[in-house]
Order: structure tokens, then C-alpha cells, then sequence
DNA sequence: AAACAATGCAACCGCACAAAG
DNA sequence: TCTTTGTGCGGTTGCATTGTT
């Protein structure tokens, strides 16, 4: 049984709030100070429930908020608490003077959450093959869409030409074998994807689809990948910094150029994947999280407990020689790779 | 110009938790 | 110890806005 409501809801208003009661509500804090939100509506005079006026006095009318866009630094940690924290709004809001909880999540929800590539793979995918075709298949989707408001956000780019768009052309690609049980993507991952990379010329996708005879799996690959809560394996943000940041260099062994690194960590190792954080910030016995700085700093064993590595995205072959294709078919160099993915995650 | 549909954000809701009685 | 109250948090919803067809 849950609590009783915090006030009563008859006669009270609801919806957006009018610059009069704004106002009174100002007026209020200013003269009494926060706090007693149950009783602030009947003293202030404002017909509206406690939550309501705490909520909007936090949100909106504190003097100390920081007003206009996120800023590119802004953005970067929330990314980067994101990638540690979780949804922990409050926590993450906490390193960002002037901004709110909801302000944050409403960002993360709007704008950051489809730039992170989120990338489905079931275990429906019988093949890394598989997994970029349902790629170009949700690229094509994402190609129908018909009316409809672009994103606000002019950081992200409008989806290329040369996109496969019609049945025909799909099976062009993929021989008709997608055909069959691939998991649909929302619009989120649509638009991510369709952000974030480059689109091949067309001509070059069987091309393409020849040479993702990917690697046979490597011990902890892909094949054996962790699922996060909501069911899916997401690839994210850490995942490609850590491939752009592979830096191809000779010094990397294989199992750490090009790789994306998960680490089971536990509350005893003491480390954290981000900086001034706290260590109570892990509360269970184990956390599965992207190590963010471990990405950045080239996949150095941190934890030293697990370590899955899934290179097929970012590598098709096992050399790991000179530059290499990013298995769908674009050659641009490590360095390239790395500007291009930095750029636009700092955009 | 109208209809449609995605977007972004303010606001709401339910729950958890701590403090007070 | 139990109940009540106040507060905070994260998820979700509603709707104004705006781009596309």
C-alpha cells in the first residue's frame, strides 16, 4: 500500500505555471526560505500541491540556475557520469553547478541518448553479419520516415543519400538473409546510428557484406557478451573511444587495439571508473560498467577481474595491421576514425 | 496551408527513505 | 517499534513547438 498523497488534489491547479504564481512563489522563498512544501502553498497563498511548488522552485525559479544550452564540457561529463552512474540524475547533477536533475535527464533522454550508439545484438544474431545488416536495415527504416520535426539539435547530421531503401535493394545487400527474425530498432537507435557514421556509397555494401566473414570469436568475445538490464547489450560511448583511442599503434597487442572493454568491478578494488566520484557511489557488490578512462587510456587492465573484448565491429580481419576497415566497408585511417568520433562526440 | 508526426521540456506520479512523533 | 509526515528521486506523461510532406 502506498503513501498518501501529499495533498489534497481537490481544487488544486495543475499544468504549467503562470508568471503570477511564479511570482508568489519567489516572493515566498525569498521571504521565508525553502523547506515545509507541504504547508508553502496554504501560507503562500498558491493553489497548488507542495511537490508542485518544490518542483518548480528547484527546477526553474532558483536563482542559481544556469540557464541556456549544455555546453560541449557539460555534455562531456554527463556522459561520463552516465557511463559510471547510471541514471542516477541527482548524482550526476551534483558536478554540475546550476543544473538540475530533470534538466540532466531530460538532456540525456533528448539529446545524448541517441547520440551514444546503442546497439541491439540478440542473440537472434547469428553472426556479426547479421548484426550490421540490421545496420543498414534500420538505416533504411530510419530512411521512410515521413513527416515529422528534426532534432533541435543541429549537432546532429542529416542522413546521407545512399541509403539502401527498398526491399530490393536490401536483398541486394544482404543476399535475402536478413529477412528473417532481426530484432527491430527504435527510433533512438535509428537516429544514433544515423548520426554517428558515415554512409558508405552503396556500390560498395556486397563488397562490404564479403568481407565481414568476421574473425573466428575470441576467447570472451562477442559471442559471450554481457546484458545489460534492459536485455540488450548496449555499445556505447566508451566503446568507441576506446577503439578510436586502439591507435592502431604497434605497441598495442591485439587483444587491445580496436577492442571495446567491459570490467566486472567490485567495491573493493578502490577504483573508480571516473575521477572524484566516491566510492560510495558503488552500492552493490557488483557493477557491471564501461571503464571510461581504461577506454581512453588504451585498455590497460585496471580491475583485473573480467575483461570481455569485442573487436568485429571496428576490425575485419586479425591482423590488425596499417589501417584498418571498420567492418562496414569505409576505409578511414585510426587517426581519422579517432577525429571523427572525438568531434562528434564533443559536438 | 493543412495535416502529420517527432521533438523537447515542464510537470506529474509513485515509490523509497529518513526523521519525527 | 510502529505510524505518520516530509522530502527527494527517477520514470513517465502531456502538450506546445516545429519540420516535413
Amino acid at each position: 500500500m502506498g503513501r498518501a498523497p501529499c495533498c489534497e488534489k481537490v481544487g488544486l491547479k495543475r499544468g504549467r505555471w503562470t508568471a503570477e504564481e511564479d511570482q508568489i512563489l519567489t516572493n515566498y522563498i525569498q521571504a521565508n526560505g525553502e523547506g515545509s512544501w507541504r504547508s508553502l502553498p496554504k501560507n503562500a497563498g498558491l493553489l497548488r500541491c507542495g511537490k508542485s511548488c518544490r518542483l518548480r522552485w528547484i527546477n526553474y525559479l532558483r536563482s542559481d540556475l544556469k540557464r541556456g544550452n549544455i555546453s560541449a564540457e557539460e555534455e562531456e561529463i554527463i556522459v561520463k557520469l552516465h557511463a559510471s552512474l547510471g541514471n542516477r540524475w541527482s548524482m550526476i547533477a551534483e558536478h554540475l553547478p546550476g543544473r538540475t536533475d530533470n534538466e540532466i535527464k531530460n538532456y540525456w533522454n533528448s539529446h545524448l541518448s541517441r547520440k551514444i550508439y546503442s546497439f541491439r545484438r540478440t542473440t537472434e544474431f547469428a553472426s556479426p553479419k547479421m548484426a550490421v545488416i540490421d545496420f543498414f536495415k534500420a538505416q533504411a527504416a530510419a530512411n521512410k520516415r515521413r513527416g515529422g520535426r528534426m532534432s533541435r539539435n543541429k549537432n546532429i547530421s542529416k542522413i546521407p543519400a545512399k541509403v539502401p531503401k527498398s526491399s530490393e535493394q536490401m536483398k541486394e545487400i544482404d543476399g535475402g538473409n536478413a529477412a528473417v527474425a532481426m530484432p527491430s530498432t527504435p527510433n533512438l537507435e535509428k537516429e544514433a546510428l544515423s548520426s554517428t557514421i558515415p554512409w558508405p556509397d552503396l556500390s560498395t555494401l556486397e563488397e562490404v557484406i564479403e568481407t565481414l566473414d568476421m574473425p573466428s570469436p575470441r576467447p570472451g568475445s562477442c559471442q559471450d557478451v554481457e546484458v545489460n538490464n534492459e536485455g540488450m547489450e548496449m555499445m556505447c560511448l566508451d566503446d568507441i573511444i576506446v577503439d578510436a583511442n586502439g591507435n592502431s599503434s604497434p605497441d598495442h597487442n591485439e587483444s587491445e587495439r580496436g577492442t571495446i572493454t567491459t570490467r566486472k568491478c567490485d567495491n573493493n578494488d578502490g577504483i573508480l571508473p571516473i575521477d572524484n566520484l566516491g566510492s560510495s557511489s558503488w552500492e552493490n557488490e557488483f557493477e557491471w560498467d564501461w571503464e571510461w578512462d581504461n577506454a581512453i587510456n588504451g585498455g590497460n587492465e585496471v580491475c583485473g577481474q573480467e575483461k570481455n573484448t569485442y573487436s568485429w565491429l571496428w576490425d575485419n580481419n586479425e591482423s590488425g595491421e596499417g589501417d584498418c576497415d571498420n567492418g562496414i566497408g569505409f576505409e578511414m585511417d585510426t587517426n581519422e576514425k579517432h577525429n571523427a568520433i572525438v568531434n562528434w562526440l564533443l559536438s
